[in-house]
DNA sequence: AATGAATGAGTATTCATTCAT
DNA sequence: GATGAATGAATACTCATTCAT
């Protein structure tokens, strides 16, 4: 079932295609969706002309890489959702170990330029709000079991993850430790047995559609 | 308290003066720091001319919406400190309702050409370094008090306040109730009843600095 | 004999445009007839608005610069013609001893934009014409001493004269002895018994106008 | 021989660098090195964004075309050194009928800022030693010859170069005749049989190195 | 009359995108 | 199909000149 709009290309050029998305992804994910085309395609090793034959503008690479990542998470949520024996475990899984969720986040939420852009495609909006179904499902489950506290909702863990992830203050490695500290007290707040009242009220998940 | 440096204005130009550091913060706290100057001096009401004219580059401008922004935050701070009953009370007055704490968070810890430039500037450097060890002091007292976990550092803190208050994903009003309830999580996450281990070993603050 | 376009000045405003002259007739000379207007008056030690209401705009000042320096140079070369007892000697004194020489020759021959400008003045254009009689009288007696060579014209001293005195190629001292040795040369070879047969014919005066 | 620096450019590219270079040449050797970026491009035939593509900053350019045209005149002095049977013949030969000689000496001795760049490039100081090593040996042999006056060196020699080869007065073409009688007044000043004594001591090269 | 602030046009440089090889 | 060159619009910064205090 190979989409009509994919028509097969020349192996050297996929393989081409491959490294663009590859590259692009790793900086979008870093220096967020700004960063100059000329650079992408130096690190991709490629010409500017060629990434400009494979993805028209920087808008079109953006929805690339995001449909790319937004399913590959997607993908993973669901692996979390079958593999773990909690819902709790799921949702942890898949905050710390999807490898592709710093740069969806980054472009979901993050960026206005990319929400702007994302906002319109309509794929990205599909598989958006599939992971969001999912986070849903496995939001739900995690509090019939009686661990994830029950006055939130798919929004608040979203907005959650948005805020946890973005591009670290600084690029330096010790950061990295101090997130997972992050991660891990974000987790302790989200308990059952956290007392404080939320204000407002929960976060349903169309809220941060656009 | 008049800085002898600044050899008094006229009245007129400290007003314009004013006018750019209100517009330059605010869309450094919206935008960030590369916002281009035209569109800051366009919102302050002035030529180009004359915000070059006070600030003789982007730098100067970064440098001083950041003392500007860090000596309120420090004020905020020591008035949270004195004036509420409890440190626990007064972390969550100060990162709730301390106005200029997202400008500085932008430029103290999320923009990467800001930090770099603000890390060279001696002032600023002296009133973050304050601005810290008032933050390591409330956190000790609310830990002395028994509500604040013991195995956290001001950096965590000051870690886990750079990741709430950068840019939110939207800036859209709804986003700001989701923003209070992120918080809000993040605060249950510091009570001292939450059982979790945290992996790693306290952030000091030093790890932030640059 | 005071002329009616100079209104008497208040005293220190005549103060003022003495200063305001000083300092660009030494940054003429020096940088040349663009540098920024500000840093005249700032050296002069008065606000631009001061100079400018001195002297309308750039062109103004640069034609009251050459209006003072070449009357300045005039009466050297009539003083030296006066008081030495040989054209030759009289000559060599003008080019070496007159002040205010390298301001005029900057403003007269170098700068293309002075010339453009002092072209339309006809007070500049009255004295640099009498400078010129005169040099063209020195040299005709120094011919007639028998000292001079005689296939020169006063239009030739004049462009060696240009070239021998503009901005010297470092601004350091060494450079100043280098300058008069090449002006010893010059005269070396202006004398009479230099025997080469020079190309082309006199340069009359009038070429050299603009 | 050719550098293996410089990675062999397309056909077309070649062809435009090289208009930039000449367009460049000409407007620094009758402009000096500042004037704008754009009028060299048009100039040149080309968008500014070539011209940027192929010199990343106007120092490149000043240092690209410095490069060229000291090469060339080390080679004219080189030819005129062989092919001239005495020391004064290529003297003469290589102030007067080499081509670049005036562009070198705006951007090695006549501009400030071209100076100061042109200091620290390396290939440029080599060309340029080369340059006044070649000069130092015509000199000596004109003076073993008998027709030089013994009392310079190549220093003397160069400076009044740089005196003789500047932007002249004015750019219309009776001057180009004036110079030529000026550049033969000043050999005839440095013939054997000049008598004057020079003031000061001979002016060695290293006086004008920077 | 003096001052220094305000303005905006001018110039250098960057980068997204198009096009010739 | 790939490449890297060419283009020009966008943005930072400077400075001559005008104007409010």
């Amino acid at each position: 079932m190979t989409t009509d709009s994919t028509p097969r290309l020349r192996a050297d050029a996929q393989r081409n295609r491959e490294q663009i998305l590859t590259a692009a992804r790793g900086m979008f994910a870093s220096q967020g969706p700004d960063v100059p085309m000329e650079e992408i395609a130096r690190t991709a090793g490629v010409g500017v002309g060629t990434l400009y034959r494979r993805f028209p503008d920087r808008e079109a690479l953006i929805r690339a890489v995001a449909q790319e990542s937004f399913a590959h998470v997607l993908a993973d949520a669901r692996a979390a959702s079958a593999e773990e024996s909690t819902g709790w475990d799921a949702l942890q899984r898949l905050i710390s170990r999807s490898h592709q969720l710093k740069v969806s986040v980054q472009l979901a939420l993050v960026s206005q330029r990319a929400r702007e852009i994302l906002r319109h495609d309509p794929k990205t909006v599909e598989l958006r709000d599939a992971l969001m179904g999912e986070l849903a499902q496995i939001l739900a489950i995690a509090q019939a079991e009686g661990t994830m506290r029950r006055d939130v909702e798919a929004g608040d863990i979203a907005l959650l993850f948005s805020l946890m992830l973005r591009q670290p203050p600084a690029a330096e490695d010790p950061q990295q430790e101090g997130l997972e500290r992050a991660v891990a007290i974000m987790f302790d707040g989200l308990r059952t047995d956290s007392h404080s009242a939320l204000p407002g009220s929960p976060v349903p998940l169309d809220q941060l559609r656009g």
